[in-house]
RNA sequence: CGCGGGGUAGAGCAGUCUGGUAGCUCGUCGGGCUCAUAACCCGAAGGUCGUAGGUUCAAAUCCUACCCCCGCAACCA
């Protein structure tokens, strides 16, 4: 069985540019599809990976960005048991949900699919039997709960018992929630899983570690040559897991939720005793799923997968919550670097910090939450996507309230952008044609600096910044000219005219990734056809050339 | 002594790397403009930049100690 994929370009009357060599790979986190996306989940990644995706194809980039759904793991199996339906049915109602948002947010994914597919599968076993055959595999023993009742071993999660010291009951194997004592599994007194309710015991269990020292060096190396451009403290969090020293981590579990160890590609003598029984386990699956998911694309289009993963003019860029950090500076890069076949390391891991609720976390478990869905259709996806690009959790933790958020669409948005483009065509007038003028372009240049260098660092925050600095420089300017005081027909006017008139192109055109909707109403209302960034007189003449306004309506409303 | 991030005006944040008159958005007050969606422009009030010490001609920024908040501690962004 499969779950569908999501390609937005094949219902999409928007184009997926093919343009030259420059390649830009755009690696979205995968959500984990336990629960519903709140709006955490849209600041954290999903908008800014978009906005900075689309403004790289405006830059002529050919661009491609891939992600899918996260089904395996404990988390869902828990997810399952609760609420009494298979893991199979949460993974799939859960993906649907995803890719209805998606098309509601209009995120251009040219691939969003799901591990549970075959290529996934595929791709992720190749990935494990490479890394094996390179000899980072280390066969270790774990002990882990073992259920005779079901026969089967119960990831601690899914254990209960009684704590040492408080002597509280039902606390769960790791960490007493009464006293707050941190336990050994071996600790807790009459563990029984919540399963059946059953008594479980600890047994030795064979598995696979990846041998992180014997990598070690090589990630630090790569470290090194890349930590110039990332975040501060995203280079201080790195060098912290570096510093401790790697240290070897288990690739396979006991659960039947996940995928299968391709036991018949791996040499006898290799195996694991009970090997059919084991998964691989999920921070090892997951990560792999940029690679399968650019594989399932190319498969699709025909297209050759070195030309993103082996083409030194491509750059890759990851998007992702705080919470990930470790799993794309030092494990992805590591697992890359293990299977030898030179492939593209990360070029920016762009890893945004959290989203709080008020001063608290989201939290579903104590109702703290903001469905992304339901948020976004009450106030429109132009919006949710500006603001949440805008004040994208970058360098630290932001609190969100639907206050702060209708107050700075309505003065950010609305009154500064919108009331601009308004103020200037409803003076011009509906039969106004601009003359040939590069005045608005020259003083356009230097946001157009901030702008280029905020996509280049993928800041969503930067790149909105420098839009609506150079807003704020053309209410000013607008104000201090004074165009409304010149007769209609007079030079001066048409002179003035043609600037902001020019102005309100090059605004339109650098808004465009950010709010794709409410743009491309903006170009039928003034007859342009904003594909790429404006960044030289040539295409900006173009653009002046065909403007003519075909109706005087607001861009946008208040909410 | 587990690790990381943060503490800046009533609210939310930038500035700290590279020390030199403390900035942005909202809110409050006054003025201007009248092209515009009561919008736009100018100005004012409001901060001992968490606390205490240190370095320096000069500290929000560098150093030391401490306090408070948040997150992580190997899968709830």
């Amino acid at each position: 069985m499969e779950l569908p994929y999501y390609d937005f370009f094949e219902s999409s009357p928007e184009t997926n540019q093919d343009n030259g060599d420059e390649v830009r790979v755009i690696f979205v986190a995968w959500p984990y599809m336990n629960g519903k996306l709140h709006v955490g989940h849209l600041a954290g990644y999903l908008i800014p990976a978009d906005v900075i995706a689309r403004a790289f194809r405006m830059r002529r980039f050919k661009t491609l960005m891939v992600s899918g759904s996260d089904c395996y793991g404990t988390p869902i199996l828990l997810t399952a048991f609760k609420e009494k339906v298979t893991p199979w049915e949460v993974v799939s109602f859960y993906h649907e949900e995803a890719l209805k948002l998606f098309r509601l947010l209009k995120l251009t994914f040219d691939n969003y699919t799901a591990t549970v597919n075959k290529t996934h599968h595929e791709v992720v076993k190749w990935f494990f039997v490479e890394i094996l055959r390179n000899g980072f595999f280390e066969k270790g023993k774990d002990r882990q709960f073992f259920s005779p009742s079901l026969s089967r071993f119960v990831p601690d999660r899914f254990v209960i018992g009684e704590c040492p010291y408080c002597k509280a009951k039902e606390i769960k194997s790791d960490q007493c929630e009464e006293c707050s004592a941190v336990l050994l599994p071996e600790q807790v007194i009459n563990p029984v899983s919540i399963f059946d309710n059953k008594p479980v015991e600890l047994r030795e269990s064979e598995h696979y570690f990846l041998a992180w020292p014997k990598l070690q060096s090589e990630i630090q190396n790569y470290f090194e040559l890349h930590r110039s451009l990332w975040r501060p403290w995203v280079v201080s969090e790195t060098e912290k897991w570096l510093r401790e020293g790697l240290k070897k981590r288990a690739v396979t579990r006991d659960l039947d939720w996940g995928i299968e160890i391709p036991v018949d590609k791996i040499d006898e003598s290799l195996r694991l005793a009970d090997i059919h029984k084991k998964r691989i386990y999920v921070w090892f699956e997951a990560v792999t799923g940029y690679y399968s998911s650019t594989v399932e694309y190319c498969l699709r289009k025909g297209l050759e997968v070195d030309r993103f993963w082996k083409n030194p003019k491509a750059r890759h860029y990851y998007f992702m919550g705080k919470d990930n950090l470790p799993f794309h500076t030092i494990f992805w890069p590591g697992q890359l670097i293990a299977t030898r076949k030179d492939f593209l390391l990360p070029y920016f891991p762009a890893i945004n910090q959290y989203l709080l609720f008020g001063t608290d976390k989201f939290s579903k478990s104590k109702g703290r939450i903001v469905d992304s869905y339901d948020f976004t259709n009450k106030y429109g996806t132009d919006y949710v996507r500006f603001y949440f690009s805008a004040f994208a959790p970058e360098a630290s933790d932001f609190s969100f309230s639907e206050e702060h958020f209708k107050e700075q669409c309505n003065s950010l948005l609305v009154d500064k952008v919108g009331n601009f483009v308004s103020r200037v065509s409803k003076l011009a007038g509906l039969d106004f044609r601009p003359i040939l003028s590069f005045e608005a372009f020259l003083d356009f240049e230097p946001f157009l600096k901030k702008y280029i260098e905020a996509t280049d660092k993928a800041s969503t925050r930067e790149l909105c910044q420098a839009i609506l600095d150079f807003a704020d420089f053309l209410n000013k300017d607008f104000t201090d000219k004074r165009p409304w005081s010149f007769e209609r027909g007079s030079h001066t006017f048409q002179v003035l005219m043609s600037k902001y008139t020019g102005s309100i192109i090059l605004l339109l055109n650098i808004l465009k990734p950010v709010i794709p909707g409410a743009i491309s109403r903006a170009e039928k209302q003034f007859n342009l056809n904003l594909t790429y960034l404006i960044d030289s007189k040539e295409l900006f003449e173009k653009e002046l050339s065909s403007f003519k306004i075909n109706a005087l309506a607001n861009m946008f409303e208040k909410i």
